[in-house]
DNA sequence: CTAAGTGCAAACACTTTGCAAAACG
DNA sequence: CGTTTTGCAAAGTGTTTGCACTTAG
């Protein structure tokens, strides 16, 4: 019990550092609601969208607005610890899994899985890229089923 | 001259057959309105938004609604015509090149370039996708710089 | 004829903005 | 203390919908 606490605090105080450094990094300040939205993010490595994140935060901080949450994440993007993940019209979700990384949607039921890429230069991918094109961030997104929806239809 | 008058007329037949095969095919009816946004589409290969395609539209069709062309692109995309392409939260973009390919999108213009791809199978790309996803679709994005706003940068 | 499609305006969902009050450094 | 950030409500954007009128088959 007592090792789990130190491995959580230790996990807490490693995850603060990096948000007070990329904050501070960007010229941003700390407050309460980017780190409880950081935190929120983080304990979940799930894609939660603006509103997911909003009720979320809301049961630890319930005078959030949602402005305040987009706001939030907007600056998480901007200094580097979030990425969002937009699938067609939906609501940006939000992804605190920095490993360069694809998505599966699942079309059954909507979640979002993180699929590893080999690597994130298009010619490696064999993509053919023509010649002048500079490539700064490769989006690889999968549609289908996931384990868990497909299994109830193949038998 | 006469020879491009018949080129042209053996395209737009063509297209037109499609058109109509297409849409029978779904139990669609044919429409003056369908077919005028399935030709604009069809005449300028590039990536219009709704909005686009509604201006475009309306010089030949001035009476034509906003809501009518949503409406005849969505059919366009269920009868299989055309493809829906999302970049972040921009407007959705209409894209008639049916091959499978990518996007690539210019982070200075905005323009939209088709990318080939070498595969449709997320294995073929070295994609790991675990064991029991179904992939219906892979959609893979580029972003960057094109070789006209590239040019001015790097001398 | 009659079901499907159009055109309009109003509704919608998600996101952003303007501004006074509060909080960070 | 001076800026930045918050919280609220209001505006904005892209898209969809409800409904009377029109049209394709």
């Amino acid at each position: 019990m007592g090792h789990v606490e130190v491995i959580v605090k230790a996990g807490k105080n490693h995850r603060q550092d990096s948000l007070d450094r990329a904050l501070a990094g960007s010229g941003f300040r700390m407050t309460r609601q980017r780190q409880t939205v950081y935190d929120s993010l983080m304990s979940r490595r799930d894609h939660p969208s603006a509103d997911e994140v909003f009720s979320r935060v809301k049961k630890t901080m319930p005078t959030i607005s949602l402005a305040t949450v987009y706001n939030c994440l907007d600056k998480l993007v901007e200094c580097g610890l979030v990425r969002q993940v937009n699938r067609d019209r939906d609501s940006t979700r939000y992804c605190a899994n920095l490993r360069e990384h694809g998505h599966f949607y699942c079309r059954e039921c909507g979640s979002v899985h993180d699929i590893d890429l080999p690597s994130s230069r298009p010619s490696e991918l064999g993509l053919a890229v023509p010649d002048g094109f500079t490539v700064d961030h490769l989006d690889v997104n999968l549609r289908g089923v996931c384990p868990e929806c497909g299994a109830g239809h193949q038998v």
